[in-house]
DNA sequence: TAGTCACTCGCACACTGTACGACAACCTCG
DNA sequence: CGAGGTTGTCGTACAGTGTGCGAGTGACTA
């Protein structure tokens, strides 16, 4: 077996005080959340570590290798419920709900999830627990990956879409009802001929962004569970 | 009324040969389609057009928005079934294979998309068309939004997931039998202690992967639409 | 005390987006 | 015809980027 990013491993007792791959992934994490993909660069990673630049690449063989990383930490920060405790209905939702909240709070996610698969240590643990709730539910065995995996797929695809909304709200740096109201107006403008779509915005207008967001993806994960349920032993 | 990208026009006629928005548009499409977000830098780009490479400044106003236009390029490709012809459900489900097609066919797609919203005028154009088509199911207005944006969330959400895996793959320029094989005793690796996913992934080295995936896509999105279905009127 | 391992880091290379300002080709007006 | 303005091109330059290479340093082992 070929080693890999996951593989490797370091001496437990380093000689004296020097980096760490776990103290150079937390402070990534930080910088990512705070500045987004465009603000981290080994560079500055190095310099808020107190390193050289060059020296992280000791501990870490490319930047895309630490990204591969930091996505694996974020799977790991999601909790799936047991099915005993409520159901693989109520359990399903939990796991969406806590999904989602993990984008949201990692609004990087989106932009590099999509350019690699996951097969991190956290990824696997996340998948089996998954396969165990949704195994509850009384599907085949190939149901239950492909149930799992349209519920993952829909939540990621639901919340990266807010995070895409949310994203240009806070860099804009203005308040959130003037930069909703800029972003309709010119929706409207490019909108003219299309009367359904001016409806649909100006419904939007007059809600509370955050009500809005999370009653679409409810919306969503509820339907998409119906017809999951619908389908069992079917 | 602000000047914005989608606003502004230039005169018909241009005194002699010059470049153009709409001969970068399209030459920047092909490099994006062969190699990728990566790929793509104004130098190359003005290169390949046989023009210095800041002469593309005069006709676009930063990369970034460049690639908006080409977002909006792709949102144009998309077909809508009028529902008329063939009912919501089914039109809704063409709809689906037309949106994941695109994606499929242009794959840097997901690693941009949810980093901005979508407001030029091919993705007004292609929201009116599926307003009109989830409208003629008989859901309140109200449904109609979150019907149209939970298929769309989803069928994103797959494709992205989706191209992930088949990108790797064709970087890695392998066969790909050989990469889903190493892929996989990569993941079983990782994940010795994991039964169900072992399991799982095992269920996949069998298969086509092409079918398989599709039939992941087909097999969540009927089941959302069933959910949906399940609304109307309630 | 000598040698080896674990780790740090300065330098350099090839590349990026894009601001700026000089320049040229064409159109319009007198 | 000539003057001025508009439209468009492009060379240079700046401030960054990821990372390969090789020299250096501190600590542990024999």
């Amino acid at each position: 077996m070929r080693e890999t990013i996951w593989t490797r491993q370091r001496s437990a007792a380093p000689a004296r005080e020097t980096l760490s791959r776990e103290q150079i992934v937390k402070t990534a994490m930080e910088v990512l959340d705070g500045e987004g993909v465009a603000g981290l660069s080994m560079r500055k990673l190095a310099a808020r570590l107190g390193a050289g630049a060059t020296s992280l690449y000791w501990h870490v063989p490319t930047k895309d290798d630490l990204v591969d990383l930091l996505i694996d930490q974020v799977w790991g920060e999601i909790d799936v419920p047991e099915p005993e405790l409520a159901g693989w209905r109520s359990g399903a939702l939990l796991f969406g709900h806590s999904l989602r909240s993990a984008v949201l709070r990692h609004p990087w996610l989106p932009e590099v999830m999509y350019t690699r698969p996951s097969i991190g240590p956290n990824a696997m643990a996340l998948g089996e627990r998954g396969l165990v709730l949704f195994g509850a539910a009384g599907f085949t065995p190939r149901e239950v990956d492909l149930a799992m995996g349209s519920v993952m797929s829909y939540v990621l695809g639901t919340a990266s879409a807010e995070v895409a909304t949310r994203e240009m709200v806070r860099k804009s740096g203005r308040s959130e009802e003037s930069w909703v109201s800029e972003l309709l107006e010119q929706a409207q403008s490019v909108a003219t001929d299309y009367p359904r779509m001016q409806e649909s915005v100006r419904r939007r207008t007059s809600v509370n962004l955050d009500s809005e967001l999370t009653g679409n993806f409810v919306f969503g994960l509820d339907a998409l569970l119906d017809g999951l349920q619908s389908r069992v032993m079917k």
